[in-house]
RNA sequence: GCGAAAGUGGCGGAAUCGGUAGACGCGCCAGCCUUAGGAGCUGGUGGCCACCCGGCCGUGGGGGUUCGAGUCCCCCCUUUCGCACCA
């Protein structure tokens, strides 16, 4: 072996010697015992592998590897996110095009990642642009398109102006495009929308059990956003056919309902507004249609509400009161049943409401202690939102001094049982809509015939394949690029034979990436879009690792096709990913890294000057992987020197015999053990620490070192820095690469412990001695040698022993006075 | 505004069923070595005082519980993230 540690000839020799054997190609049908270790599949760039790419693919590679060394047989696939606005709008800015952008930039991402010595399966790759791929999410789309659970309606919808297509609501941040951050504006339009919210209950009830990174989880509560409460029906003055729902999760309020407010969508309007109110609803009406979404959401302080009177009235069911209906753009069609009612006393945007318009406030709830001697008619500054088992009703007839939290199902239940209301739930996700009038997409697998209507493709003529469209680039019509091809537009109908047009949206790029783990395992398979066995044999993924910025993104969304499949047969499994760990972003020195402050880390550069294992491994001691890092330039001479050492030590003449003093061989248990559990549990960077720590231990005084103390210390890098283990091993003697077999050391308990511990002794609190006694000492022990201590004397100043405080093994405090 | 997480040396970060704060690494200082280099090795490195033993202070700020608090409780400040007129 050389004298000198040289990782670049190291890295190529190995990365070599992996491809030549193929070492991480895995049996996919025959291995013993099978660990799906799965990492996000990144978008090719034209830029290159980023920094935050490696940094994620690196801490789930260890993993993989981590769990190779302990004798299973890891499955560790890689694959393509080529299709979407992104690639096509970079396509646009460089004038090109996407078919054949997206196959150099594979071919440049294959190469980075193939330096970076991930464990990937290079047989099973996925290009969710190719036929053979796009051919299943067009499948995916009929099998729910049959269910019932694909459907084309017409709704408002998130439009970005400067992409020119529809957006989901997950990919609108702050009402703005998440892809070029331009304001988004609303549109009615004709889309297919997945039918997410039938599911809304079941993805927020398995969060209960699966093993998620809880920040993930929360993330999703949130977005599935459940509320629960009733819905009410009011009864409308004139028009006794009708009646107004609306939904509360406040139905201890209804007492206060002193008016009402309908969406300006809602669909009473016209019938309801009085004609003396009429031009003036209708002018609101249509201003408030012309607003875009951003503007109209915009709450609370930043602008001030704004309604009209439609002159119609409604009955509060409990009071009997006539109470006025007002049209306002707070209230949206798309929550509830887009009508509220106004209880200003107890909500703060009624409250702001009520007072610009000068409609009345009814107190109903106060604290339980200003019960007695309240005043029915005391004024209110602001709204009173309190409702727990401190506050009690007033004002509601026989609900008073009812407790607001019980008052909440008392009222409900009450209302029930005279046909009024009912117990109700809302959820604040919407449907998903998968529709983009763009080219770089799988066209939606559904032809329009004027006769027969929306007809699916029939399964036996998919794919329907993407054409090459010269002009891709969109327009403002709201009609997909794919409409300029002839060929591919007109068709005939599958049903009746007549002429008919194709659908000419593409599916959402988030579409291709819900189902792309299971179709790694059958990329071999062109006639089925996963094998049963495979299938059940690999899936669900063990372990999943990747952003948090997906949370309410791909993550959701997959999670949706997952149980989709499951209810149609497909899938013996509901939920995708039994394990899912985010992990953190990395920043360098202090600031986010972007290419207008031109601070990114440029992965290559690094590599070549230190080699993949350093670049790895210096990446993971940044922090915890958790939580993400701060990258300086200079830290990473740190891991350099350590990996020049272990190399050293292997290198020098090797003592045989067991670990040469008590010591080392404790702190060889100890850090087998630190480093088995930290790995595990994604902390990494405290794992590279007790290596280094164990080395410094093992090399000092220069002396030289035994294999029993180094063997262990190169399968425990190996996760991190897999190609200097490979050559280190192979010096050590072994015929085999070290990921073969089951190489990861065992550690003994009773030795992971030293037969001295140093215990602190304390004097009132204060460190005063350490002193060493043996593991286990008893306290009459450990406190008579304690008191031998000159320091302890010295502060214990001849005073009496009032106390003492003994934990074993760790501290002894003596309280005197 | 609501929800969540986090504030520790010059820097990245260790340590939380309450028990020796600052592991590991970067940087810095001193020394050694040397085909004098941005290499390697050894030692030191929270602050203040003493600078020999040692002492006091110290984990965003202020209170509290405790023999003992970075860790628990209350109030406040700051930062980051998520949601944001969701009834």
């Amino acid at each position: 072996m050389a004298e000198r540690y040289d990782p670049v000839a190291v890295e190529t020799k190995w990365q070599k010697r992996w491809d030549e054997t193929r070492l991480n190609n895995v049996d996919i049908d025959g291995a013993a015992n099978p660990f799906y270790n799965l990492m996000m599949y990144p978008y090719p760039s034209a830029e290159g592998l980023h920094v935050g790419n490696v940094y994620a693919f690196t801490g789930a590679d260890i993993h993989g590897r981590f769990k190779q060394l302990q004798g299973n047989d890891v499955f560790e696939p890689i694959g393509f996110d080529a299709f979407g606005i992104h690639s096509e709008n970079f396509a646009l800015e460089r004038r090109t095009h996407p078919m054949e952008l997206i196959p150099s930039n594979i071919a440049n991402f294959t190469r980075q990642l193939k330096r970076m010595g991930f464990m990937y399966d290079w047989d099973r790759v996925v290009d969710v642009t190719q036929p053979e791929y796009y051919k299943w999410t067009q499948w995916i789309f009929l099998q729910l398109y049959k269910a019932g659970l694909a459907e084309r309606r017409q709704a408002p919808v998130n439009w970005c102006p400067s992409c020119k297509t529809v957006l989901a609501n997950e990919q609108v941040i702050d009402g703005r495009c998440e892809r070029c951050s331009s304001e988004v504006t609303q549109r009615f339009l004709d889309q297919w929308f997945f039918k997410i919210t039938d599911f809304a209950q079941r993805l927020l009830d398995n969060l209960e059990w699966i093993d998620w990174s809880d920040s993930t989880k929360r993330l999703q509560r949130n977005w599935i956003g459940r509320s629960d409460g009733a819905d009410i029906d009011f009864e409308i003055v004139g028009h006794s056919d009708k009646k107004l729902r609306v939904f509360t999760t406040r139905p201890d309020t209804l007492f206060g309902a002193t008016f009402m407010v309908l969406a300006p969508e809602h669909p009473y309007m016209q019938e309801i507004t009085t004609d003396e109110h009429r031009s003036e609803v209708e002018s609101y009406v249509r201003n408030a249609l012309a607003m875009d979404l951003v503007e109209r959401r915009k709450a609370g302080e930043e602008r001030q509400k704004t309604g009209v009177d439609t002159g119609a009235k409604a009955i509060n069911p409990v009071t009997d009161e006539e109470i006025s209906i007002w049209v306002a753009d707070y209230v949206l069609m798309e929550y509830g049943h887009g009508a509220i009612m106004g209880v200003p006393a107890h909500d703060e945007r009624d409250f702001e409401f009520a007072t610009q318009y000068d409609l009345p406030i009814r107190i109903v709830v106060i604290p339980a202690d200003q019960y007695e001697g309240f005043d029915p008619d005391a004024d209110l500054e602001a709204a009173f939102t309190e409702h727990t088992e401190d506050e009690v009703l007033v004002n509601s007839g026989k609900f008073d001094g009812v407790p607001a939290a019980q008052a909440i199902k008392e009222i409900t239940d009450w209302l029930a049982s005279q046909g009024r209301g009912e117990h109700a739930v809302n959820y604040r996700i919407h449907d998903w809509c998968i529709s983009r009038q763009r080219y770089w997409g799988p066209p939606i697998p559904v032809i329009h015939c004027e006769k027969d209507g929306a007809v699916p493709v029939p399964e036996e003529d998919l794919p329907v394949v993407l054409p090459h469209v010269e002009n891709f680039r969109p327009d403002e019509s709201g009609i997909g690029p794919l409409a300029r091809d002839p060929e591919f537009l007109n068709v005939e109908c599958p049903k009746c034979g007549g002429p008919a047009k194709r659908e000419t949206d593409v599916s959402d790029t988030f579409l291709d990436s819900g189902w792309y783990f299971m179709r790694y395992p059958s990329t071999d398979r062109h006639d089925v879009p996963f094998d049963a066995n495979r299938t059940k044999k690999w899936l669900p993924v063990d372990m999943y690792i990747g952003g948090e910025e997906h949370a309410v993104l791909h993550l959701m969304y997959s999670r949706f096709l997952t149980m989709a499949l499951h209810d149609l047969g497909h899938l013996p499994f509901e939920e995708p990913y039994e394990k899912f760990r985010k992990h953190g972003l990395i920043i360098r020195e202090g600031a986010k890294m972007s290419k207008s402050r031109g601070n990114v880390v440029i992965p290559d550069e690094y590599v070549e000057q230190y080699g993949a294992d350093t670049f790895r491994t210096y990446l993971m001691f940044l922090g915890p992987y958790e939580e993400g890092g701060d990258f300086r330039e200079q830290g990473i001479t740190g891991i350099a020197r350590f990996f020049d050492r272990v190399w050293d030590a292997a290198n020098g003449e090797l003592g045989d015999g067991p670990p040469e003093t008590e010591e080392i061989e404790q702190k060889l248990h100890a850090t087998i053990k630190k480093v088995t559990e930290d790995i595990a549990s994604l902390q990494y960077n405290t794992a590279i620490a007790a290596m280094m720590e164990y080395l410094n231990i093992a090399r000092a005084s220069g002396r030289a070192a035994r294999r029993s103390e180094i063997e262990p210390l190169v399968v425990m890098i190996a996760p991190f820095a897999p190609h200097l283990a490979e050559e280190l091993w192979q010096h050590l003697g072994h015929g085999d690469s070290i990921f073969t077999g089951t190489n990861w050391p065992a550690y003994d308990p009773k030795l992971a412990v030293a037969d001295e511990v140093d215990i602190a002794v304390q004097v009132n609190g204060r460190l005063r001695a350490t002193i060493s006694v043996p593991r286990g000492a008893s306290e009459d022990e450990v406190k008579e040698k304690a008191l031998a201590e000159d320091g302890v004397q010295r502060h214990m100043d001849g005073k009496q022993i009032r106390k003492v405080i003994f934990v074993p093994d760790r501290l002894i405090n003596i309280v005197v006075g």
